[in-house]
DNA sequence: ACTTTTTTAGACCAATCGGTCTAATTTAAA
DNA sequence: TTTAAATTAGACCGATTGGTCTAAAAAAGT
């Protein structure tokens, strides 16, 4: 005996050429992302997907072999999200100053709206229990510390920075700087000690303007 | 039908005036402590707890409310433990420079023997699903910064930095950079970015040395 | 429009969760 | 050493966990 009841009208980005299930799939992706990021990949229950989603187990297991899948998907589907406004927050820049001074903007603006940075969330909790999480969130790590150094790197060779900057060093330091900024900005609730921080790593930077 | 078996024979630091129920109690928060820091809150169940101290639930819900006092005195233990060796570190300093020194040298060998910073751990566990952890995890952080803080400002009034160092903002940022490479180095596997941001610590605070 | 294939609902499952309670056992006072 | 009080073992509890399976429903070919 089954109840007729209404099913997932979802539609995302990409509307071509994607199957039911492959819509349905990234509607339980988009919708369980901030949840777990939230509530953490051990705190976030199937039931808490569930009513995400307003999907049935079935609705659910047919699309994900297992939770950990879910809580994968998650991560990247987040870290892809956030990838791009930065990744065109630094395209939009026509210096390596502009570049970097709107990287950080975004930092400084968009991830509050958010719940917080998938990389210290899921980093956190994955370290000891989760190995393929970890890895992920190396990848992701490394990444974000590419732009910085990058921006850095294509700064010397433009002419437009000195060569004292070490851009290893300051895309590790900077990055360092900016999750520590993050868990602070969570934890004490409000933005100062983030803007000190943003506002010291541009000081720094105009050092090595030319 | 009651089989007889050993009991907790576990004796504190502090052996005096402690009633065995005191000192069960200590005793399940030194082995929970570490399994709660790596696992996280939601992640360590009260069997592991039960399997860390061998103790059956009665003995541990006979000295605790439920797991979430667990949970709260683990974190206060861990940050106390802590704590202390940081602050003997600063305390065998003999200059504003040796201080700092010395503390950041605990940073980067001391935290690693064990599973990572208890303010890094809980505090990105806590900041959303549980408002008394994360009250707690403030107050962590505001001790932290203020061990950096009182070395710059001490070190200024003893003609030993220049007025030029701004002890708030170097306390905030030291700070950061140091829970940021501790959340680098657990992901990456190793110890070289958190010994770049160290030495970028010590040479920049070199500069302020008089 | 009809049929086949894909997808989802939700009953069901064993295992585990956090937590309670009583009787047995230790501890400690007398 | 006896006795009263404090403490712990572990059976038990209902709720919830992640996950399976089948029948119904919807989507996709034709």
């Amino acid at each position: 005996m089954q109840i007729k009841t209404e099913r997932s009208k979802f539609v995302p980005s990409n509307k071509k050429a994607m199957s039911k299930a492959e819509r349905t799939r990234q509607f339980i992706i988009e919708a369980s992302a901030p949840i777990i990021n939230k509530k953490g990949m051990a705190g976030t229950s199937l039931s808490d997907i569930m009513e995400a989603t307003k999907l049935a187990k079935g609705g659910i297991y047919g699309n994900f072999e297992n939770k950990e899948e879910i809580c994968k998907e998650s991560f990247l589907y987040l870290r892809s999200q956030l990838s791009t406004k930065l990744n065109t927050a630094v395209a939009e820049g026509k210096s390596a100053k502009e570049k970097l001074f709107n990287l950080l903007d975004v930092y400084a603006n968009d991830i509050n709206t958010a719940d917080g940075c998938p990389i210290l969330n899921f980093g956190t909790e994955a370290d000891d229990t989760n190995p393929a999480m970890k890895e992920q969130v190396k990848k992701a790590i490394r990444s974000a510390q590419n732009r910085f150094f990058i921006i850095a790197e294509e700064g010397i060779k433009n002419k437009e920075l000195s060569s004292d900057i070490n851009p290893e060093h300051f895309s590790i330091k900077v990055f360092a700087m900016i999750e520590g900024a993050i868990l602070c900005r969570k934890i004490l609730g409000n933005d100062d000690q983030m803007k000190i921080i943003l506002d010291s790593i541009k000081t720094e930077f105009k050092n090595y303007v030319l």
